[in-house]
DNA sequence: GTTCGTGTGTCAGGAATATAACATAATTAT
DNA sequence: ATAATTATGTTATATTCCTGACACACGAAC
């Protein structure tokens, strides 16, 4: 299950961008304009993790942070604050009333996706883990083990950077040209019908174990990986 | 389909640049290097977008934009434009004459991102949408299925964009000309009997599932796609 | 009934994909 | 270092499936 973000801003420019990015890193992303909406829908689905703009209308973010601390669903969820000032007494105060981590305008997208990673995998492990299973294929990152049907495949690097990505975006379908540049890499010239070979390569190599073939052609479009499930 | 997006730029880099990075999302892109041209090209084909720059050759991105305006087909055309200067005075003289957003150069491009997928779900929430239903019939252009009554319909390339366009576009008759712009593409030369083919073929795909045609004939006209709902 | 426009079956040609074979590069073992 | 092994990218060939066109049948409009 991708991680699902409460995020809690009333500027709407940075609103989108946060949302658009974190979408894009694979998030479940929600928006909240303000301190009241923000305690309305955690409630109704209890967020993962949320980021929380200090200045909002109606209800502070402080304030609401507070609130959301005294609810049983949402006491150990972990928050990050944005704020504009720079100055040490709101970072202590703001971590006081709960926060777990805060970031001073303006913040780099990337090191605000470190930050939330580092809180995610303290409160939800889970939720990063790096083992990813799909109906009887299960591909282990760290580990660099594939099994399907129990038993274990031997995958070269290149098909299993490809088994990787096909694994955390089920269903979608890609381009060759796509594959390329997330697997090979941007700046690499190869031919789009290499990616065929690989692909039947991969094929090849599940097939061993598992009778159906998860991989699906998309006949003028590229490929996807599904299981019966999906 | 994919949103069309002009863009208006006269220098050569930042056009290439937003080209790559604007197709590389998914975007269908046209390039146009003054404001003239803007004017003409917008008239061909309505983009669902324009990214214009401020300063322009021969008319200037203000100008085009004020007569983009004036037309009915672009005159809920969302537009961005791109202003090298920071001064609040272009800001409000930008908005005033009709521009719905801008960014001041340099802008990171997933900000441009995120501002263009905000306008656009505001003005077309269609093309952004990746799975659309129209009764008992669902297309997701993500995982490339098409779903009828539960059960999945396998579709050519060319029926899946031709029942694509007709389910972004419900209850509008097309003619065989417009159908063979929108699903072949402008510059390919196809007999237009060709269309009742390929719609007799979406048929029979599609009636495998649902008992109602959902696609009406229009003598002499065209066709629509409608489910008893419309 | 005649005319015009549309539905449908058929077919050849072509486009896209699968597969096998090979040369080369990279990695690992000795 | 050298040899052995494995992985990789390309190409050629086989195969599958899709496409566009045509002919004829059918039905609506007048």
């Amino acid at each position: 299950m991708q991680p699902y973000i409460l995020i809690v801003e009333d500027e709407d420019a940075l609103a989108t961008l946060l949302e658009y990015n974190f979408e894009k890193e694979g998030y479940e992303v929600a928006i909240a304009i303000d301190g009241e909406e923000a305690l309305v829908m955690a409630a109704e689905r209890t967020p993962d993790l949320i980021l929380m703009d200090w200045m909002l209308p109606k209800l502070s973010g402080v304030e609401a942070c507070r609130r959301l601390r005294r609810r049983k669903e949402t006491q150990a969820t972990p928050i990050i604050m944005l704020t504009a000032r720079a100055d040490e007494t709101d970072k202590i105060t703001g971590l006081d009333y709960g926060a777990d981590d805060y970031l001073v305008k303006p913040f780099s997208i990337p090191e605000l996706f470190a930050r939330t990673r580092a809180l995610l995998r303290r409160a939800k492990p889970s939720l990063l883990e790096d083992v990813i299973r799909q109906g009887s294929i299960e591909i282990d990152n760290k580990a660099f083990r594939v099994k399907a049907g129990e038993k274990e495949v031997h995958l070269g690097p290149t098909e299993f950077r490809l088994l990787d990505h096909f694994m955390r975006h089920p269903g979608r379908v890609f381009s060759r040209e796509q594959l390329l540049d997330a697997v090979w890499g941007r700046d690499v010239y190869v031919e789009a019908r290499t990616v065929d070979v690989h692909i039947g390569r991969l094929r090849k190599a599940l097939k061993k174990n598992v009778e159906i073939d998860p991989i699906r052609t998309v006949r003028s479009a590229g490929y996807a990986f599904e299981t019966a499930a999906s």
